[in-house]
RNA sequence: CGGGGCGUGGCGCAGUUUGGCUAGCGCGCCUGCCUUGGGAGCAGGAGGCCGGAGGUUCAAAUCCUCUCGCCCCGACCA
């Protein structure tokens, strides 16, 4: 290709739109473009980088005796009515409808889908374990569209659908798909850790999620150097720590006035405590049911756990008009003592001696509150939200923080859409059974984003071979100079032959500005051709990475070239 | 949805508080000269109904009302 024909529109300066390093140099590179908030047009390179990771996980499904089919991204209400889903996604999900009025939607995933067509078509275990997969656009109405391609409402997926007779078939299918995953990372250049994960809206209880670490994203994880445990933040275990019951003398309950004082840095501030001396009264409402949930003043809820221990659908904060009829006392003085509601606790409440809490009235709160003589905790349970520091719960030893961006998940889904949708098979002995199915997503654009924040630098992009755009681009440094352009022609041609991905750039251009372009694009590999070198029979093959150059002979450059993009150098 | 911010040429911005003459600047783009090892220089040029609608006024990018879009924080999220 040559540059000049090249559509890849380059900038100069960042646009204001892009707070991301790799949503910045997405846009500068001219990779993609923006057309509505979280969607985006792929470019001539930014296409290439996507197809390239694609390619990667197609080879790597087709390993694991995956298929590829294509579903559309147009599905009837039906089908998700059956599940259970058309009204649990709510208003992320963009919906239509015909001109006849029939209901539709732009598929969030496949699911519904996929169960659909297998259910009809496969009868017997004969044909199982059976793996499907697409790469397909899908389409969720995300409340906050952000960070370019990290959460689009547009965004490229790759979803493998596995079906088994049993649960032994789901767990090879599971771990299948697992290692593929950890393929398919290494090849596009990127270390993504798998961690334990939620399995959220979709359901089935294990899944894990593949992170890559870097700062910029969405996710905290926690993990423990020692033994190699890693979860995210809404899985991660607290442990009770089972610790002697505190033996410290109980001193006596007494209120104290706390005017305008409500949140623990405040009352810790005004009462000269610590946050761990303090309990946190949450009063939440559990499908509607006044519940409170009792936290350790520095710790957080994690309402995922919350859910789950109490098994409700719909877990929200109570209302203002709630928390003063349940506490007698407005937002902030909410407290266990007394409180006529069911009362959880986490773990770590146990071990609170001399506690400060709500006092259930305004402008108050009691200090010395101690378990059982004071007030009784319902049940204890791992409800708190694991923090950098807490003990590992495989190992004991101190978790390390992190934050990360999931670039793929996998789940043990079960029969929860098998079941509720009727897709069953013979089993051997003739039982009519729900297939047992898992589901595996990559997100592609996010692969390439995470890619991008973890192989970049000043000057742009650094890309791994493995999905560049463009292996080589060739740069004359000057295209008027007869002697420099015929060289630079000739390599292309022979690079070309060699099937090569190379760029010419033929553009009557400075050098410098061919060589920031260069640079912000992130061709792995440059050769320069100038006049000194070249009157001594050289080129310079410059390694984007690490900004080496070497001055070789002309004949030697297509072998110095195969050698780097063979042996993998880059990466 | 709550809070904050922003819409002025392709990109980045000034001008808006305190209305006033032809709406500016840098980058990019076009033409010519010149230049060619890290985003050169000179000269000339194109390109903007100031997001949109309505209103106030002799006069609106600027004031008022409504509206659309975008970004950030939060809640939310395979």
């Amino acid at each position: 290709m040559l540059m000049s024909q090249l559509y890849a529109p380059t900038l100069r300066e960042t646009p204001s739109e892009a707070e991301l390093v790799s949503h910045q140099l997405m846009l500068r590179a001219g990779l993609m473009r923006r057309s509505a908030s979280g969607m985006y047009t792929f470019l001539p390179l930014g296409l290439r980088v996507i197809r390239k990771v694609e390619q990667i996980i197609r080879e790597e499904m087709n390993a694991i005796m995956g298929q590829e089919v294509l579903m559309p991204i147009v599905q009837p209400a039906e089908i998700w009515q059956e599940s259970g889903r058309w009204d649990e996604y709510g208003d992320e999900m963009f919906r239509l409808k015909d001109r006849n009025g029939r209901q539709f939607c732009l598929g969030p995933t496949h699911e519904e889908l996929i169960t659909a067509l297998v259910r009809s078509e496969v009868r017997s275990y004969r044909q199982l374990p059976l793996r499907l997969y697409q790469i397909q656009n899908k389409y969720r109405d995300e409340i906050r569209p952000r960070f370019g391609l990290m959460r689009g409402r547009e965004f490229i997926m790759k979803d493998m659908y596995s079906f088994d007779k049993d649960e032994e078939g789901l767990d090879a299918s599971y771990w299948a798909a697992y290692h593929a995953y950890e393929r398919i990372f290494k090849r596009c250049g990127v270390e993504a850790r798998p961690v334990e994960a939620d399995s959220g809206a979709i359901g089935g209880d294990v899944t894990h999620e593949f992170m890559v670490l870097a700062e910029a994203g969405e996710d905290s994880v926690l993990h423990c150097l020692k033994c190699g445990y890693a979860a995210n933040v809404e899985r991660a275990e607290g442990v009770d720590r089972k610790l002697p019951a505190p033996n410290g003398e109980k001193q006596p309950l007494q209120e104290v006035a706390t005017p305008q004082v409500s949140t623990i840095a405040q009352v810790c501030a005004f009462l000269n405590k610590e946050p761990q001396d303090c309990i946190k009264t949450l009063i939440y409402l559990a499908d509607g049911r006044p519940v409170a949930a009792l936290v350790r003043g520095d710790h957080n809820l994690n309402e995922i756990k919350l859910r789950k221990f109490l098994n409700c659908d719909v877990l929200e904060l109570a209302d203002e008009d709630t928390i003063v009829r349940i506490t007698g006392a407005p937002v902030g003085f909410a407290g266990p003592v007394g409180l006529d509601v069911p009362l959880y606790a986490d773990y770590a409440v146990k071990y609170i001696l001399n506690a400060v809490v709500g006092a259930n009235k305004q402008d108050a709160h009691l200090i010395n509150a101690n378990l059982d003589r004071d007030f009784q905790v319902t049940e204890f349970a791992d409800l708190r939200e694991v923090q950098p520091g807490d003990p590992c719960p495989r190992c004991g030893d101190a978790l390390e923080g992190a934050r990360g961006i999931e670039v793929g998940q996998v789940f043990k889904l079960g029969t929860k859409y098998s079941k509720a949708m009727g897709a069953t098979f013979l089993q051997e002995n003739g039982v009519e059974t729900p297939f047992v199915m898992g589901c595996y997503g990559i997100g592609v654009g996010r692969t390439v984003a995470a890619v991008i924040e973890k192989n970049h630098d000043a000057d742009g992009i650094i890309w791994p071979i493995s999905i560049a755009p463009y292996h080589v681009i060739i740069v004359p440094v000057s295209v008027k100079d007869p002697a420099q352009t015929e060289a630079a022609y000739k390599l292309y041609q022979e690079l070309q032959a060699a099937g090569i991905e190379v760029v010419l750039d033929d553009r009557d251009e400075r050098p410098g500005v061919k060589f920031k372009d260069a640079d912000l694009i992130g061709f792995p590999i440059r050769v320069t051709i100038g006049p000194k070198s070249l009157e001594k029979g050289e080129m310079e093959l410059v390694i984007r990475r690490t900004k080496e150059v070497r001055s070789l002979p002309v004949g030697s450059i297509l072998a110095a070239i195969r050698e780097i993009l063979e042996g993998g150098e880059q990466e």
